[in-house]
RNA sequence: GCGCUCAUAGCUCAACGGAUAGAGCACUUGACUACGGAUCAAGAGGUUGCAGGUUCGAAUCCUGCUGAGCGCACCA
């Protein structure tokens, strides 16, 4: 079971110690607890309408509200105001409910009290989790991301695949999920033949080292050579034959052949890890496992389809139809697993994975961090795998597209000479200008430690760019923005981080940060307690949709909460000790929370910017 | 032709069917003898593409239309 992180897809309102018991270290979050409170008054005041939902959300004009009464109302032709009143009567009073009030058509504002929000505070902060807790039924995810091609830069989509996957990893892990990574390497197919012969009719072309560059000197060469190559291909009617040929080679295996693609595998290799431990994302080698490990697999993945009869010869290649899938002309289209030349494509590749992680790996969820083009191709290789049989019902496969990349004319991202961005060149420039940036407000720093936090502001910014639009939308490549270090931004995140630091540091002696619960609180305090409160909730929904942008959200909302507090209520100079303690105890806790959503990102929290 | 995605402030983007649609950038004004100004406060900026429908309530759900992008047989 996956947990339940939305109202809507709770299906039912468990009794409150079930929720308490399933850990110990489990903080319930304020609006949880309204929430099964409003859920008992009403399945207590009208018992035919026990499932229903509360609606308890957070208000602009209290702490929270309940909207649900009306809808509760309707079908019981009831006035939904008297229905508040009758529901408010069977809430029972507590140290939690400060204040209630029905207001308008029969929302129900909800104000708690200061109280209830400082032992939140007190909880979480005493838990390394900060009070979330850790879904001990969850299910083992493999998910597949960045997916780069050997011999080929890696491009602004990779870049999106790599960071978009890696904090989905992070969320799934710290909700409990079991997540077995995969980088599913473009290391296998027809252009390899090109790329091959080419090599093997110029053998000095890999060996040629004069020319390194930022980018590595390994995959400036590979670059060349696959431009080298493929121009030769198109353009050399004989040397197409012979990659046709080497191609028949590489697939039966022929050593020299073999070994010669081996070389470029582990040379591509270089660059990409290159890239990943510049970016800081969890990919390791283990994780890649391209497309050449499903090779031997293809055969039988071919011969089960064609023996089901789920896949049939169509004009020599082997094919899998659909009812609704049509071409322009009429015809059905059908994904094809093998080709009438025997050959197979990327479709058989992603079958064979596909049974791989489900029968092998014990795959539950299967994930797919690709391109949103690529939607009607797993549209069909789901469905294949289905009727197959290697793809249960139980089992969850979801394509998690994510939209193409932009440039200012609307237009699919290249450079002005019509090239793809170089990767480096982009992580480059984005630490060059936080280099800057910090080198101007730090001149003392040492070299290594400007080096430092100038790769991890300026990597974050690249990501929290990346990461804080809606994943599903194409969006506008703005290296300005991508590289912007003000205003909605991973830098605002940093920023507030390592002030909060500075103010810890500070801290007078014998100062403990501690919650002290008979204080009253300020608007901004209780803004920023309530917020602090929402961490977990947020989290599950980012597991939930698998929507990253919505922990960005909620970071920036939490870090502007937290300079609203600092500028308006002092904690070092505070009127007493308690309430020095007490702001102590927000500032550590708000800054725990940070640090550990921006960990969930993959974004760096640098001590000192 | 069919299908998928999308259309929100000048720009880039948010908004779990709830009350007055929010941020950032840019613009205007104000706050630096600073618990770190990479900041904050205030202002201006909207018929949520158009038209219907469902609902007590729609940017959100349904239908149609307009406009844009993408995909649709042996490339991945």
């Amino acid at each position: 079971m996956r947990r339940c992180a939305t109202p809507a897809a709770r299906p039912r309102i468990r009794p409150l110690t079930e929720v308490v018991l399933r850990s110990m270290a489990t903080v319930l979050s304020i609006a949880d607890a309204l929430r099964e409170r409003f859920a008992q008054a009403i399945s207590t005041a009208f018992p035919d309408a026990a499932d229903s939902d509360p609606q308890l959300r957070r208000s602009d004009r209290a702490d929270f509200q309940a909207n649900g009464i009306m809808s509760l109302a309707k079908p019981m032709r009831a006035n939904p105001r008297e229905v508040a009143a009758r529901v408010l009567e069977n809430l029972g009073s507590d140290q939690v409910i400060a204040n209630l009030e029905v207001s308008g058509p029969g929302f129900i504002n909800v104000t708690v009290t200061d109280a209830a929000i400082l032992e939140s505070l007190a909880a979480r902060a005493a838990d390394a989790r900060l009070g979330v807790g850790s879904d001990a039924e969850a299910g083992v995810t493999v998910i597949d991301y960045s997916q780069p091609n050997i011999a080929k830069e890696m491009h602004v989509g990779h870049l999106r695949s790599t960071i978009i996957g890696d904090a989905l990893v992070r969320t799934l892990e710290f909700t409990g999920e079991k997540v077995i990574r995969r980088n599913h390497l473009g290391d296998w197919g027809t252009q390899f033949g090109m790329l091959i012969q080419y090599l093997v009719e110029h053998p000095a072309e890999l060996g040629d080292d004069t020319e390194p560059e930022d980018v590595g000197p390994s995959m400036s060469r590979l670059n060349r050579l696959y431009k080298a190559s493929r121009a030769k291909f198109d353009s050399d009617a004989d040397f197409a034959d012979r990659a046709r040929r080497r191609v028949v080679q590489l697939q039966a295996g022929d050593a020299e052949t073999v070994a010669s693609w081996q070389g470029m595998v582990d040379e591509s290799k270089i660059y990409f890890e290159a890239v990943y431990a510049r970016l800081g994302v969890l990919l390791e080698d283990a994780d890649a496992v391209g497309e050449s490990y499903y090779n031997p697999m293809l055969a039988d993945v071919c011969a089960d389809l064609e023996a089901s009869g789920v896949a049939v010869r169509s004009d020599g290649a082997l094919c899998v139809f659909f009812d609704d899938i049509k071409g322009p002309n009429g015809e059905p289209t059908p994904l094809i697993v093998q080709k009438s030349d025997g050959g197979y494509g990327y479709a058989t590749t992603d079958l064979a994975a596909i049974r791989d992680r489900v029968g092998l790996l014990g795959a539950n969820q299967v994930l797919y961090v690709v391109d949103s083009r690529q939607a009607l191709h797993f549209q069909m290789v789901f469905e294949t795998a289905r009727r197959a049989g290697w793809l249960p019902d139980n089992i969850r496969a979801l394509h998690l597209g994510f939209g193409t990349v932009l440039g200012k004319d609307g237009k699919p991202f290249k450079t002005r000479s019509g090239e793809t961005v170089r990767l480096m060149d982009l992580l480059d420039e984005a630490v060059d200008r936080a280099r800057t940036v910090v080198a101007e407000k730090s001149p003392q720093l040492a070299t290594e430690e400007l080096e430092d936090r100038a790769k991890q502001v300026g990597i974050g910014a690249v990501k929290y760019a990346d990461l804080s639009t809606s994943r599903t939308r194409d969006y506008i490549f703005d290296a300005d923005r991508m590289v912007s270090l003000n205003g909605d931004t991973g830098t605002y995140l940093q920023y507030a981080y390592a002030r909060i630091q500075s103010i810890l540091r500070k801290a007078p002696d014998g100062a403990t940060p501690t919650a002290h619960q008979n204080l009253a609180l300020e608007p901004a305090e209780r803004a920023l307690g309530l917020l602090l409160d929402e961490f977990g909730t947020t989290t599950d929904l980012v597991a939930e949709t698998f929507e990253p942008h919505r922990l960005c959200a909620y970071l920036h909302s939490l870090a502007a909460a937290y300079t609203a507090f600092y500028e308006q209520c002092p904690v070092l100079k505070a009127p007493s000790r308690e309430v020095t303690e007490t702001r102590l105890l927000l500032c550590q806790l708000t800054g725990q929370t940070l640090r550990q959503g921006m960990d969930l990102l993959g974004i760096g929290t640098p001590e000192r910017l």
